[in-house]
DNA sequence: GCGCTTTCTGAAAGCGATTTCCCGGCCTGA
DNA sequence: TCAGGCCGGGAAATCGCTTTCAGAAAGCGC
């Protein structure tokens, strides 16, 4: 009779035995192998092909605890899978590669209560960096929740950077100028010859869509045209809660010629919307977006949008949270988006 | 003067600073925090408190170095902004969310040396499982070094799970159906009268594309239509791919009534590449997917694919990667995909 | 040839937890 | 009442590495 299938568990190849078989001491092999100091050429050839006869893989567990240092940033979004957060974090892991830092990569699924989880988890691992990607939670006491954890974590050397969020704490900053590229939107669809405006709106008192929505109402309040409240319709930040707050839209009358959407994400479930209920875009009614992910371009028609550099902006929050020396001020980047006229907004008249 | 502005660097509370102000021994305070064993109740309490009044985060890296555990997984993809991997991606994450567990994300860009690299620093990181999602790379010698780097992973109790990807080791594996469903595809298009068929596949040997390629080319031959090779256009795996490779194929005319691309994320391109060749879809020229990422949903038409459960996989693989007890056999979690006919496949006049 | 740097190396002390190991009470049964 | 268990808690070893600290060897000027 045959043993049961067994599972051997090789235990782990340690420094020490490196530094056995090479001859030398533990410290004289950790000196060879990370290159802190001169070591004779003959020791240093020795410890290497040591090191790589036995497959020696550093525990990094030990040498963080040992150096108090470390090689990963988290990330906390709200959801991998929305094109939006996709893109941006698709930035942070080009620079995280270039880098040679491991990513922890967190999605809330929207629970504010997982944020704080996570970024507790994050505090255990010691991470270099935490980045948090995306407005935040309405909820004033989740703020303040977030903020206790936010705190001690900076003071003990951890580096803080937000992208499109506001903080009350002094962290770094990659903020996309919403009000201005709202208002730039505006006054491309008034140029269009729009007035009949209708907007569909993100959930509560988000920072970002209150940006957006006021630098809209701006730039309509430019050209003297005045959107009324029953016009803004909220939704939820998803494909879906644009389909919603777009039906809403059209169920309570009269039908705006263009409608303003505060993502793409939502401006899609719109398009769909608009379709279901039988309107051309943008022959019955235009429709404009917010972000420009890369998917508005593929859609028929192409999504009218504000362009921002959401790679680059993944990017330049993990470079202001590494950057060295750390200023002694956090930094805010603005981000300004560009307008893009595509098909999905035309003249009216 | 003021001095320069200072960065403190608060040193983080440990331990034995819990327990000295708990007035209890180390190892009593990490019982009473684990539940490891049973501590009375005045002690727990007292360790309790003094725990969230010095607001206690134990380092993770000590606790993993003493007690050889660990809660955190690793996962390797090509890009999170490819909402392939996105939506697989986020399916881990649901579940990693419900087991506590920490996801380090890697992104290779489709660099096979990344990929190894990435590799050995989650082997630092004596992550307990690693996940490599999406296709492996054509090279022999590139697979045969991840061997290298899996094989010890293996032995030394790490986990692994791979997930559209067919490996030589023994490793838990989800894998589509990509025969079966790019045949059942292509029986879906021949009801609708198709003979004339074009392909766009993807790069070099990936079993991924050999599969679905040789399925949908069974699927024609059941019905005695044959796929000359001269129909079939080898493009990246990327929109743009796709775009190249339609154009490709129409400039080699005569041109088919349907087409198949390999991924939905090719199909995309070719969609666009169709328009802009002027052709309609599907009036002009059907075309059909695989994969059914969810944005494909949205273009007009709406694509016909190969309905894959991306989010499911992804769950899947983490929970085959991390099942318990870890059974001596590892499994194959084989998906069937269903084929969904939509509006961009059209019966031939 | 002698003292004095400079270089290189090894011994040993941490890093911050977990986990034996062990001991002192207290409970139980005879 | 006493031996044997059980239970809770402290001392100390341990995990695998880095990093002082100090000593040995080598180089140098005089």
């Amino acid at each position: 009779m045959s043993e049961p299938h067994r599972h051997p568990q090789v235990p782990h190849v340690t420094l020490d035995a490196v530094a056995r078989t090479a001859g030398v001491s533990p410290a004289t092999a950790s000196r060879a192998l990370n290159g802190t100091t001169r070591v004779r050429d003959e020791l240093l050839r020795r410890v290497r092909a040591a090191a790589d006869e036995l497959g020696y893989i550093p525990n990094a567990h030990a040498q963080a605890l040992a150096s108090a240092s470390n090689n990963t940033v988290g990330v906390i979004c709200h959801d991998v899978a929305d094109p939006y957060f996709a893109a941006i974090a698709s930035g942070i892991m080009a620079s995280a590669a270039e880098r040679g830092v491991l990513v922890m990569l967190a999605s809330t699924f929207r629970a504010p209560e997982r944020e704080i989880a996570y970024l507790s988890m994050l505090r255990a691992q010691r991470a270099r960096a935490v980045l948090l990607i995306g407005s935040g939670f309405q909820d004033p006491a989740w703020e303040r929740a977030l903020d206790a954890e936010l705190t001690p974590y900076l003071r003990g050397g951890g580096r803080v950077a937000v992208v499109s969020r506001h903080r009350s704490l002094r962290v770094d900053t990659v903020l996309p100028e919403n009000r201005a590229g709202a208002a730039a939107l505006a006054r491309a669809l008034l140029a269009l010859g729009h007035r009949q405006f209708g907007v569909l709106s993100g959930p509560g008192r988000l920072t970002t869509v209150a940006d957006r929505l006021a630098g809209f109402r701006q730039g309509l309040a430019e050209a003297g045209v005045r959107l009324a409240d029953g016009r803004v319709v909220e939704g939820a930040f998803t494909r879906d809660g644009g389909y919603e707050a777009a039906s809403e839209l059209l169920r309570r009358g009269p039908r705006p010629t263009c409608v303003f959407a505060v993502t793409d994400v939502m401006a899609v479930g719109a398009l769909a919307a608009f379709r279901d209920h039988g309107l051309r875009v943008p022959e019955d009614i235009s429709l404009a977006g917010f972000d420009d992910i890369p998917l508005v371009r593929e859609l028929t028609p192409p999504l009218t949008t504000v362009a921002l550099p959401l790679t680059g902006m993944g990017r330049a929050a993990l470079d202001l949270a590494l950057r060295e020396p750390r200023g002694p001020r956090s930094r805010v980047e603005r981000i300004v988006g560009e307008v893009r006229v595509r098909a999905s907004t035309a003249a009216v008249g």
